[in-house]
DNA sequence: CTTAATGCAAAGGCTTTGCAGAGAC
DNA sequence: GTCTCTGCAAAGCCTTTGCATTAAG
């Protein structure tokens, strides 16, 4: 579980003003194993007694991510995923559960990558590992 | 540029009928290097005096995607890419253009991924280099 | 008082769906 | 006549936007 102590401390390093519906949010995020999508987290949110508007959902994640404590993560064509794992990292996709789930970079190499373009900045490789899972067809 | 009779002969070959609006979609998508969005194509198939309506557009697609001819790219929250090589590669992804492009397999070694959950089917293994070009913050 | 954050509802893209009409055999 | 494909429009989902309201210093 994640406090919302450390919540807002997390906020603060990252030069966002802790409000209440931020560190909420934060929290839920944060406590989560799984990777979430705007829309689930504004229904965590809101399920939990707090009301939160969709917009401020909206903006809060909008606010972290590009303030580097969260990363956005796309692999599904319906949703944006927040990881409140900032670390480079990779993913699998369970195309047919829509979950998605952490792979350690450690463990994974990419190389013989080409040159950017020129003047280009870097912001990010990702791996995504895609399957199907058992059930479903 | 892709004929018509390519075209029709490529659909034939993955069971779909090559009716006159499939063929146009398929030589529009395959004449093309660069990579499109089923609305792109929407708007490009209709800007040359064929008219096709948004249902066959997002049916062909899907079809052709499900049979294998193209490939479906997720770089873009916004938007579904079709790639019509499906050949094993990577990509670049412009975040500021929202173009993508191609990356060939053959330089790009990704190596150390953890085996898959029992019982789940790869599905596709997508490397996705993500930057800025130089214009617009 | 001034500035920033919140909430609501409406708008916006892309995509899907339902169903009637057209076409092929 | 039957089966499939097509087209239109409406609906859906996630996300963004505009603007009035509220909170903070």
């Amino acid at each position: 579980m994640y406090s919302e102590l450390q919540a807002a401390e997390l906020l603060r390093r990252a030069e966002i003003v802790p409000t209440p519906q931020r560190v909420e949010i934060t929290c839920l995020l944060m406590g989560q194993r799984a990777h979430m999508s705007a829309e689930e987290l504004y229904r965590l949110v809101n399920s939990g007694g707090r009301r939160v508007s969709k917009a401020t959902v909206y903006n809060t994640l909008g606010l972290m991510s590009k303030k580097g404590i969260i990363r956005e993560v796309i692999a599904d064509p319906a949703r944006v995923f927040y990881d409140p794992n900032t670390q480079p990292h990779h993913h699998f996709f369970d195309v047919t559960t829509g979950k998605l789930q952490d792979i350690d970079a450690d463990m994974v190499q990419v190389s013989g990558l080409p040159p950017l373009p020129e003047g280009a900045t870097l912001d990010g490789v990702e791996v995504i590992v895609r399957y199907k899972s058992a059930k479903a067809e």
